[in-house]
Order: structure tokens, then C-alpha cells, then sequence
RNA sequence: GGGCGAGUAGCUCAGCGGGAGAGCAUCCGGCUUACAUCCGGAAGGCCAGAGGUUCGAUCCCUCUCUCGCCCACCA
């Protein structure tokens, strides 16, 4: 016997001891089953399980499990990522605690400890991914800096820089101080701030000034010129003078430039061709040197002179100080705008003249670009491939070299005169050195290690065993499709989509689809700073995983945003509730049902036909929203007809069969109900994996229901006769209801029911039912019989009933109740007449929709008549 | 400065060319032996505003307003 609480706490470790045992999700490329594969995207091992990624990989195995029941090989290969900056700037904090830092540990300890770090926690993630549901292959499960994904990084690396698609050089990069590395375009944040606009006045070298404005004023310690628009009338005249820059004396060029904007500041510009890239390019033109002031953790260096050694905001304050004191401050004004921040740390960064690694993106950008616009990889909804194109279209070069420890160290071998050899290793470095120098050198590797999203941009085939050509990459690549938000679009999809394309000459993923972010009970994004990341393993204790996997797919909806909503997941819970019960109930119900029954030549009757005609219905809606990821929409639908139809209704009217009855139509009953619930279970599964495992196991079968079929479309069941019929006698014993409470009779009373027009098929059939459902104490059909003083009246659709229940009926309540009705039907049928005596309604609509609209305006004839009737008397 | 999304019942949101819906909250009534995480009933909406297309618009088009997000080297 099931307890009758659901108690996900106890049923949710068990079925996943279960499946741990029976590893029901290996998958096997070499079945002859069409194959349908999701690599996921891999989590950080410094992560713990959100909300974000909770959706992501609940869809992803939703589709996953569909399509594994529907009869594809389905693989879906699970792994981690080293996740470079992140997961050093974790372990750095670490050692902080033990009064450490990794430069006092060295490089060869910090990745040590790293390593370490990896080998306690980074399972973790991936034990959540379990208790999550996830059906991963987890025989395949892989690590970005596994020994053969580290492999192909490399191979990446080489075969990409003798195509001439990766170059080193000397570049404005963004630069994070606290990091201590270089960034790519992607990693940096631009949020609006309040900052200042300071006007400085620069001495001319034959006297008077000029006067520029910066938002940064300790850049003027770089400053190697001055420039105005040639065309702007006031300054012209500068261009070929000299000015000198304020505390420093050093001689500045003043030069034109058309980049400079006559109606910004004073339209002077001050050229710091070392830390602003449009001063970089101007300073390039003119020849003016390129000065560096920052060192990389964002003090100011030796050419900042006095000011060396002071952090960059000291230095700026120093700055504006002195150049108050010495008269050169011209004003300050508030000046709000966007300035650019560490993803990682939140630091503000630093563009910085740098020399880095860079992949060259255009010609990598192409393929991509068409693979979308061809259709070859879809985006849903569509609308984010416009964001991918614009991306693509003004595309940068990718700045791959970190200064970290922690990742792919670049495959860059130095000799003696600062010659890089690229190689897949050093014995392969020193034969190119060899050639070139002719004898034996010293080499040094370089010391940076790649962005960690350079191998993720590999992983969907990375992870399949490239460079090798194995099985797995011939069945599974590419992948079918790829479920994320649209944050890592840039990070990862885009450059996804290149990789694939470049080294597989195929499409990584046959469809994007970008689901909504998730955002808290008041619409702020979740983040750690912010202390509103919710745990998805705090959810799992007080709702159960289904319920959040549950509450996932029915806010997975094409919109932007979710908002996290405490009731949701409640609602979801009590739904878990709700079919744990109606399972207990099915099953204790039908426990003397000889195994092996079948439907097949039993007399059905209505109800029976009418849920399986829903039924019917509901495996055709789900798989059909399904297909075309409306989550949602498949989501609703199962909780409306599994609630509302199968549990509100049939399963009520089973209770009168199921008690009385004879033994042949209590079997049929018992047949429809075993059916129906197996039914249920199996289109309920990839959603709410563990609840139904649980009751799957509980209805005998042997085996993971993972691995049964999903429900097939079943056109046979339609019947909509049996729900026209039935559609008749909800509605009336919904009235019947409905009056009764208006009218306040007390719930347990039992009433005569007198039907007085219309009905009596219903009150033939379902008199049981009736009596059953509407507490009636008999139901009787009296056509034209005059309702006795003191009777309740009611009409349902064409039929007209009353209840004598003498005194008890609330006379003012009734009338007002039938007037009520009356209006809205009047005005209802007003409706449909105009549209009705429209001649261009009758000629342009649709013939169904015109002959909908009279049975209505009929039905609502016949109605109007009764209400008017009951009300005349 | 570009681009995108959202504005529907008190709240959170579905629906998106021919009936304005759900859950929660509210009110009334129920321990009807699967479930009180339940059952029955009720109340609640110029579907942001203004134009347009259409026989017909919450749904399509244009504009406006209000929020939110993404992108962008104006110092």
C-alpha cells in the first residue's frame, strides 16, 4: 500500500540508487537506431547547482529522455569545465585564507593545489547533475583538461596558427588589474557610471594652452600627443605646434585627426596611444610612441615618474591635485558613463598595449554566418540568430592568451631570440628550432595559458574523441541540439558554430534554443553579489526535483525572462502529490485485475470512451508541443487533463463502477484506469522522471520506464460523440452545483433532481452518476413539469431543471442568479446576431466558423428562453 | 547611439485573427473512505494608450508611453 503523501525525499534517492545500478542510459553507437545526441555544456567544477543551470540541463534532459523512449539513440554526453579564470580566482581565495598567494606558492604548487582543489569538489557538480535527474551516458563522461580533450586543444591551436589564423602581437587588449591578465572583447562588462569629465589645461611650447577633457586623468602620464579635427575652424590652426603635458613637461605633437569630435569637451583630444585604442590608432598614424604607464596590477610604472608606485585611482586623485595647485585644472564636471568591468571580479579594466595570442575571426565567422542563414543550424526562436549575425558581422579577433596558471598552456616554444615555434610539443618545437638556428637551443614555453572558452568551443566534438575518428564522432556529430541562455551566445555558441565548422566541416548542432533567464520573486538577475542564487539542491528538500523540473519546463516559455515564483514550484508540488494519489488510487482499485487484460473488444462505455478520446488528444498535444520545445504548452496540458478530466471526473464516475457495477464492466473500468495511467506515466517521464520511475515500478514492470516507449499517437481513441456527450453532463452537474451553493443548500443534503426540458438521455445514462456527483437524492425527467413553490431553477446549455427544496431556498439569490445569466447570455447572443446579420461575415469567413456561430446563437436561443421562462414565474 | 523583449484578473503568468484563461490570493460551502499538498461553488479584466489593416483584433501594421535586457572605442 502507497503512503498517501508523496515524499520525495524518500522515493527520489532510491530511484536514483536505482538507476546508478542499472546504468540504464549508456548509449550504444553502433544500434541501428537513428541518433539523437546533446553534449552538454559543461559545468564549472567551482559551480554549484542554480536555478540556471537547473533549467538548462531539465530541458535538455527532458529532450533527451523523450527522444531515448521515442526510439532514437540517445546520447547525451555529460563532463566539466577547468573553467580558467574562475576556478583560479577560487583557489586563489583559498590560499588568501591561508595568508597566501599563488605567486609566494609558485606556479608548480598553485596548479597542484588546483588540481587538487578539482579532485575534491569538482565531482560535486556532477553528483548534483545526477541528483538533478540528468541521464547522461556517464561512461562518457569528459574534463576540458583531460589528457585527450588537452590533445585536441592543442592540435587546434598548431592547425589553426599555419593557416594563418592565429597571430601574436602587440595590441590594446582589455586588462584586469586584479586578474592580472589580458581579456578578450566578451569577458568585459560596460555598466553606466558616475564618474567625472576633468578639463586640463595643456601649456602650448610658445606660450598659451590648450585645453582637453578625460574622463581619465592619470592617462595623461602616457601622453605622447594632441590632436583636433582638421576641420574644426578653432583649432586648426594647433596642428605641427607643440604642447607640453602638465607635470611631466614632456614635448606632446599636436596632430589632426578626423576621429576627434569638435562637439565633445573643449575638441581637443589628449593621445595616449598606450591605453585608449582610438589614441592607439591616431598615435599610429602620426608616429607618436606608445607609452605604457600601467603595470599589471594596475599601479602606475616607472614612466609615470612621481606618481610611480601609486595605485591608479591614488593616482589619479594625486593627479587632479597637483594640477589644482598648479592652475591647470580647468573645471569637473559630472559626467555619467558606461565604463568597462571584469566579468570575473567585477574590476573595473584597463585597455592596455599588450603582446598577446589572437585568433583571427573573420574568415572563421563566414562559415558560421551561413550555416544560419542556410538553415543548417536553426536558433529558437528565431529571433536570436539577428543577435548572433551582428555579433559575427562586426567581429573582432579573439584575444586568446591569459597570464593564469590554471588551463591550456599555449603551445608556444621561445628560442634564444624571442622566435616562436608552434608545435604540438617540445620535441616537435626544438625539431623547428633545429631547423632554424641549425644547432641545439634553449627554448622557453610560453608562460600564458588559452581562454578557457578556446576549448569549449571545441567540446562538442572534443568530447567525442577528436582528432581520432571515432564512432561516436560519425553517429553523434553533429549533435541535435543545444539548449542555453543567451549570455554565453558570444561565449560559447558562436564560436561553437565556427570551431565545428572549421575543423569538422559541419555544424556542431542542428538548433539553438536560447531559453529565458531566470531572474528572482522581484525581477533582479541572480548572482552571488547579489546573495539571490537560489540552490537547486534547497528546492530538491522542499519540493522534490520533479517539482522544480516540473516548475522548469512550464516557465520555459519564448519570452525573455522567469521569474522565480515560490508558488509555482507549491503548485507543482501539489501536483506531484495529486498523481502520486491518483496512482495509489488506480492502483489499490485495480490489484484483483488478472494481468495481461486487454481493451481490445470490451464494451466501452461513454466516460470510458470519453477519457481515452482525451487521452488521445493529450499524446498528440504533448509530443506535438514537445517537438517544437513549447515546454510549456506540453506542461499545462498534462497537468489540465491528468487534474481536471482524468482525476476531477473519471475517476469519480470509476467510483461508482468500481463499487457496484457488474464484475464485467467494473473489469472494463479497471482496464481504462491501468491504461490510463500507464499512459500518463509514460508521457509525464521526461519531465517528472523520478515520481513516475517510482509508480512504474509500483504497476509491476520491470526495468527503467526511461527505456519504455513513449506513447504513440492513438487517432483510433477520438470519439467526439463521448466528449460531446459528456461535455452535456459536466455541464449540468456543474449547474446542478452551482445553484445548490448559490442558492444554500447545504453540501451534504441530498435534492431531487426534475429535469424539466432536455436532458433525458443524460438522466437515462448517468442517473447514478448525477445523483453521485450533484448529491441529488433522485434524478427524474419531467418534461413541462411546473417547478412546485419554493423550487431552485437552473438551465445547462438546453437543459432546464429545478430542485424542490422548499423552504430552504434563498428567494432573492435566485432571482438574481437567473437574471444574471440572462443578461449575459442576451448580450452573448446580441453578439453573435450582429456578426450574424453581417452579409461580408457570411461571405468572408470561414464556412465553419459562421456555422459555429449559429449553433451558438441557437443554443443561446434556447437558453434565453428557459432563464426567461423560470424568471416570468 | 543601435537592437531586442515585456506591459492581459490583487499577484505570477499562459493565450496571439473569430468564446478572455490558469495557478495563487480573496469570498462562500465541504474531513464525499486517492489526495485538506484535497473537493465543490463564487467574485474579479475598456487584454498599457492612440491610429490603421480586416467582415471581425488582446492577437497583424504604425506611432506613443512605462519597465527590463543586450550591443556600441565619443575621450
Amino acid at each position: 500500500m502507497l503512503p498517501p503523501r508523496y515524499d520525495p525525499s524518500e522515493v527520489e534517492p532510491r530511484v536514483l540508487a536505482r538507476w546508478e545500478k542499472a546504468d540504464p542510459w549508456r548509449c550504444d553507437p553502433h544500434s541501428r537506431k537513428p541518433p539523437y545526441s546533446i553534449v552538454i555544456p559543461p559545468p564549472n567544477i567551482t559551480g554549484r547547482l542554480h536555478l540556471g543551470h537547473n533549467l538548462v540541463y531539465t530541458l535538455h534532459d527532458l529532450l533527451i529522455r523523450y527522444k531515448r523512449m521515442d526510439g532514437y539513440e540517445a546520447c547525451w554526453f555529460p563532463g566539466t569545465d577547468h573553467a580558467g579564470i574562475a576556478t583560479q580566482n577560487v583557489v586563489e581565495r583559498a590560499l588568501a585564507r591561508e595568508g597566501l598567494t599563488r605567486q609566494a606558492v609558485g606556479r608548480e604548487e598553485f596548479e597542484r593545489r588546483v588540481w587538487a582543489w578539482k579532485e575534491k569538489y569538482g565531482n560535486e557538480i556532477v553528483d548534483q547533475l545526477k541528483v538533478l535527474g540528468c541521464s547522461c551516458d556517464w561512461s562518457r563522461q569528459r574534463f576540458t583538461l583531460d589528457p585527450g580533450l588537452s590533445r585536441a586543444v592543442t592540435l587546434a591551436f598548431v592547425r589553426l596558427h599555419r593557416e594563418g589564423l592565429i597571430y601574436r602581437g602587440e595590441y590594446m587588449v582589455h586588462w584586469c588589474p586584479r586578474c592580472g591578465t589580458a581579456l578578450s572583447d566578451v569577458e568585459v562588462e560596460h555598466e553606466e557610471a558616475d564618474g567625472h569629465l576633468y578639463f586640463i589645461r595643456y601649456p602650448l611650447e610658445e606660450g598659451g594652452h590648450v585645453t582637453v577633457a578625460t574622463t581619465r586623468p592619470e592617462t595623461m602620464l602616457g601622453d605622447t600627443g594632441v590632436a583636433v579635427n582638421p576641420h574644426d575652424e578653432r583649432h586648426r590652426g594647433l596642428i605641427g605646434r607643440m604642447a607640453l603635458l602638465p607635470l611631466l613637461g614632456r614635448r606632446l605633437p599636436i596632430v589632426g585627426a578626423r576621429e576627434v569630435d569638435p562637439a565633445f569637451g573643449t575638441g581637443v583630444l589628449k593621445i595616449t596611444p598606450g591605453h585608449d585604442p582610438v589614441d592607439r590608432e591616431i598615435g599610429k598614424r602620426h608616429t607618436l610612441p606608445t607609452m605604457d604607464v600601467l603595470n599589471p596590477d594596475g599601479t602606475i610604472n616607472d614612466h609615470g615618474g612621481p606618481f610611480a608606485g601609486l595605485d591608479r585611482f591614488a593616482a589619479r586623485e594625486e593627479i587632479v591635485k597637483r594640477l589644482k595647485a598648479e592652475g591647470l585644472l580647468e573645471k569637473v564636471v559630472p559626467y555619467r558613463h558606461a565604463v568597462g568591468h571584469c566579468q570575473r571580479c567585477r574590476t573595473r579594466v584597463e585597455p592596455k598595449i599588450s603582446t598577446q595570442w589572437f585568433v583571427r575571426m573573420t574568415p572563421l565567422a563566414e562559415p558560421a554566418i551561413q550555416a544560419v542563414r542556410s538553415g543548417r543550424i536553426q536558433f529558437v526562436p528565431d529571433r536570436w540568430a539577428k543577435v548572433y549575425f551582428d555579433w559575427l558581422e562586426g567581429i573582432r579577433d579573439w584575444c586568446v592568451s591569459r597570464q593564469l596558471w590554471w588551463g591550456h598552456r599555449i603551445p608556444a616554444w621561445y628560442g634564444p631570440d624571442g622566435e616562436a615555434f608552434i608545435a604540438l610539443d617540445e620535441a616537435e618545437a626544438r625539431t623547428l628550432a633545429g631547423e632554424r638556428y641549425g644547432r641545439e637551443v634553449p627554448l622557453r614555453q610560453d608562460e600564458d595559458v588559452l581562454d578557457t572558452w578556446f576549448s569549449s568551443a571545441l567540446w562538442p566534438f572534443s568530447v567525442m574523441g577528436w582528432p581520432e575518428k571515432t564512432v561516436e564522432l560519425r553517429v553523434f556529430y553533429p549533435t541535435s541540439v543545444l539548449v542555453t541562455a543567451f549570455d554565453i551566445l558570444f561565449f560559447w555558441v558562436a564560436r561553437m558554430a565556427m570551431m565545428g565548422l572549421h575543423f569538422m566541416e559541419e555544424v556542431p548542432f542542428r538548433e539553438v534554443l536560447i531559453t529565458p533567464f531566470i531572474v528572482d520573486e522581484r525581477g533582479q538577475k541572480m548572482s552571488r553579489s547579489r546573495g539571490n542564487m537560489i540552490d537547486a539542491l534547497e528546492v530538491k528538500e522542499s519540493h522534490g526535483m520533479d517539482a522544480l523540473r516540473f516548475t522548469m519546463a512550464q516557465s520555459s516559455t519564448k519570452g525573455r525572462e522567469i521569474r522565480f515564483s515560490q508558488r509555482q514550484l507549491d503548485e507543482a508540488r501539489n501536483f506531484e502529490n495529486k498523481l502520486w494519489n491518483m496512482a495509489r488510487f488506480i492502483l489499490t482499485n485495480t490489484e484483483d485485475l488478472p494481468v495481461g487484460g486487454s481493451l481490445e473488444g470490451r464494451l466501452l462505455s461513454v466516460e470510458d470512451r470519453w477519457l481515452l478520446s482525451r487521452l488521445s488528444g493529450l499524446v498528440d498535444k504533448v509530443r506535438t508541443e514537445l517537438d517544437r520545445y513549447n515546454f510549456h504548452l506540453a506542461t499545462d496540458a498534462l497537468y489540465h487533463v491528468v487534474w481536471h478530466e482524468l482525476c476531477d471526473w473519471y475517476l469519480e464516475l470509476a467510483k461508482l463502477r468500481l463499487q457496484g457495477g457488474d464484475r464485467e464492466e467494473r473489469i472494463t473500468c479497471q482496464l481504462v484506469l491501468r491504461e490510463a495511467l500507464d499512459l500518463v506515466v509514460r508521457l509525464l517521464h521526461p519531465i517528472m522522471p523520478f515520481l513516475t520511475e517510482e509508480i512504474w515500478g509500483h504497476m509491476g514492470e520491470k526495468g527503467s520506464l526511461s527505456r519504455a516507449a513513449y506513447p504513440e499517437p492513438c487517432p483510433e481513441w477520438r470519439d467526439l460523440e463521448a466528449e460531446g456527450q459528456l461535455g452535456r453532463l459536466m455541464d449540468l452537474i456543474r449547474e446542478v452545483r452551482a445553484v445548490r451553493a448559490e442558492v444554500g443548500v447545504l453540501a451534504g443534503a441530498e435534492v431531487d433532481l426534475v429535469l424539466v426540458a432536455g436532458g433525458e438521455e443524460l438522466a437515462r445514462a448517468f442517473a447514478p452518476a448525477i445523483q453521485r456527483l450533484a448529491r441529488a437524492a433522485s434524478v427524474r425527467h419531467e418534461p413541462g413539469a411546473r417547478p412546485p413553490h419554493g423550487a431552485a431553477r437552473g438551465v445547462a446549455g438546453e437543459i432546464a431543471f429545478f430542485l424542490p427544496v422548499g423552504e430552504l431556498v434563498d428567494w432573492e439569490a435566485v432571482r438574481a442568479r437567473t437574471r444574471r445569466d440572462l443578461e449575459k447570455a442576451r448580450a452573448e447572443l446580441g453578439k453573435l446576431e450582429t456578426r450574424l446579420a453581417n452579409p461580408q461575415f457570411r461571405e468572408k469567413a470561414a464556412p465553419d466558423v459562421v456555422s459555429k456561430a449559429e449553433e451558438e446563437a441557437q443554443a443561446l436561443r434556447a437558453r434565453c428562453a428557459r432563464l426567461e421562462r423560470y424568471l416570468a414565474d
